[in-house]
RNA sequence: GGAGUGGUGGCUGAGUUGGCUGAAGGCGCACGAUUGGAAAUCGUGUUUACGUUAAUAGCGUAACGGGAGUUCGAAUCUCCCCCACUCCGCCA
């Protein structure tokens, strides 16, 4: 949620930057209707404030002994009028906030300007997509001969976009993730958590899921509750509504967790394998930071999160996104595409944004500054990573001719092989 | 799921025969006095949001878990919901 004042102070400069974004956003709209909140507040605090100075002379005439009766009938009008401003009010100011709620963040003045992914700009890579002196086979077929991976079993059983592991293609899933969280916590210095797999309606809208994107998510029926679509939600919510000493700044947390999402409006795309599917794993990275070096955090969260793809040994690129391409919630973001030599081309496997105070006025989630008064923080996340397209680009950059997968160095401690079959 | 008790400021804790309580007292914190310096002591100050404004000055409005109601007026009365704790039931 962008700050309403800085809004109205500051409309042009705002408008411009959100046209980076390519999108009508409609804050137009937001500032008549803060105008006529506005011209409705002070009309009713007129009264108010009224009522507040009869109210306290009332005793006091009734202790002189004068009547009170034609005053109190008075009052009771203005009672009246009061009651209705006030429902008017609220009506606007619901108006107001559920528009407000729906502009997407201000894009930070590093983002490029671009309408999608093709504008988007290279910023490094790390090796050379992977050679084979043979035809390399998709995962989604290797993963089949192998018997790791079976989606019809999964359609059987649940339904079409979830899939079953079984064997060592469950014992990789596994082990993938507790690789990331082990050098998440051991060598980057994140506090692991287990967050809730479900949230509540606050949560979900103190991220932005809410009120926007509510046909991507599953709701639990008859409940306020959601399956996360990402541990992002329940971990930055942790401390929504609270203030946090500037000292505990800033907090790092990783968590993995499985995400739930309708992917609605995504039919026919990537149908096969295991990058596009309603129920993943994913360990993810979550800041909580001071407002003076959030861009600093990001670019530390950005190499934590390529440290796992440097250690597996897999190329990848990371480019910066444009401003069309940008999620609703984030100010900047830096996307790690992998390698994924069935696709011939990178594929995002993580992303890593800096949300500044979007999230956290959303949320309401401060801090006490020096100067001794509250101040949003500054949220950032970023996976790291998606543990199913982890799996999926192992699988693929690693297979042998024979159709084994070669276990990645870093991993043979975890397994205690050299291939995987 | 059933029964009971309770939810007040950074913390603790008054206030529940409706009005003079944005909220006593204590702790903590900040500034000042005192001191060679410190402790102790004394004094002053110390919630947040919104509106108005050049103003983080003043003024106004709102907030005592959340919402609705009664009333000229509600932390105090009524109703609904949420949360915490205790006991019982159930379970992993």
């Amino acid at each position: 949620m962008l700050d309403l004042r800085v809004l109205r102070d500051n409309f042009q400069t705002i408008a411009n930057a959100l046209k980076k974004r390519g999108k009508e956003t409609g804050i137009e709209e937001v500032l008549s209707l803060d105008e006529k909140k506005r011209d409705l507040l002070q009309k009713v605090e007129e009264l108010k404030a009224r009522r507040n100075k009869v109210s306290k002379e009332i005793p006091v005439m009734r202790k002189n002994g004068e009547d009170v009766q034609e005053i109190m009938a008075e009052m009771k009008e203005v009672g009246l009028k009061i009651k209705e401003y006030d429902d008017e009010l609220r009506e606007v100011d619901d108006q107001l906030h559920t528009r407000l709620m729906s502009i997407p963040n201000r894009p930070d003045s590093s983002v490029p300007a671009g309408t999608d992914d093709s504008d988007n700009q290279f910023v490094r890579d790390y090796l050379k997509p992977t050679e084979f002196d043979f035809e390399p086979k998709p995962h989604w077929e290797l993963g089949d001969n192998l018997g790791w991976f079976d989606p019809e079993m999964a359609a059987r059983v649940t339904g079409t976009r979830f899939m079953f592991y079984r064997g060592m293609g469950a014992r990789l899933e596994r082990i993938v993730m507790n690789f990331m969280l082990n050098t998440h916590s051991e060598r980057n210095g994140y506090t692991e958590v287990i967050p809730p797999y479900i949230a509540n309606e606050k949560s979900m809208t103190g991220t932005g899921q809410l009120p926007k994107f509510a046909e991507d998510m599953y709701k639990l029926e008859g409940l306020d509750y959601y399956l996360i679509p990402t541990a992002e939600v329940p971990v930055t919510n942790m401390y929504r509504e609270q203030i946090l000493d500037a000292s505990e700044l800033p907090m790092r947390f990783c968590a993995g967790t499985p995400c739930f999402r309708a992917e609605a409006g995504s039919a026919g795309r990537d149908t096969r394998g295991l990058i596009r599917q309603h129920q993943f794993n994913k360990v993810e990275l979550v800041k909580l930071s001071h407002p003076d070096n959030s861009y600093d955090e990001l670019e530390l969260l950005l190499k934590d999160a390529e440290s796992i793809l440097r250690l597996l040994e897999i190329p990848y690129r990371v480019v910066l996104l444009c401003g069309g391409d940008l999620g609703f919630s984030s100010a900047k973001t830096y996307d790690i595409e992998v390698w994924m030599p069935s696709y011939g081309r990178y594929v995002e496997i993580s992303s890593c944004s800096n949300f500044e105070d979007f999230q956290a006025r959303r949320a309401n989630i401060r801090f006490r500054d020096e100067d001794g008064k509250p101040k949003f923080v500054h949220t950032l996340n970023g996976s790291g990573l998606a543990v199913g397209r982890t799996v999926a680009a192992i699988v693929e950059n690693y297979q042998q001719q024979d159709g084994r997968i070669k276990t990645p160095d870093v991993l043979i401690p975890y397994i205690g092989r050299d291939y995987l079959e």
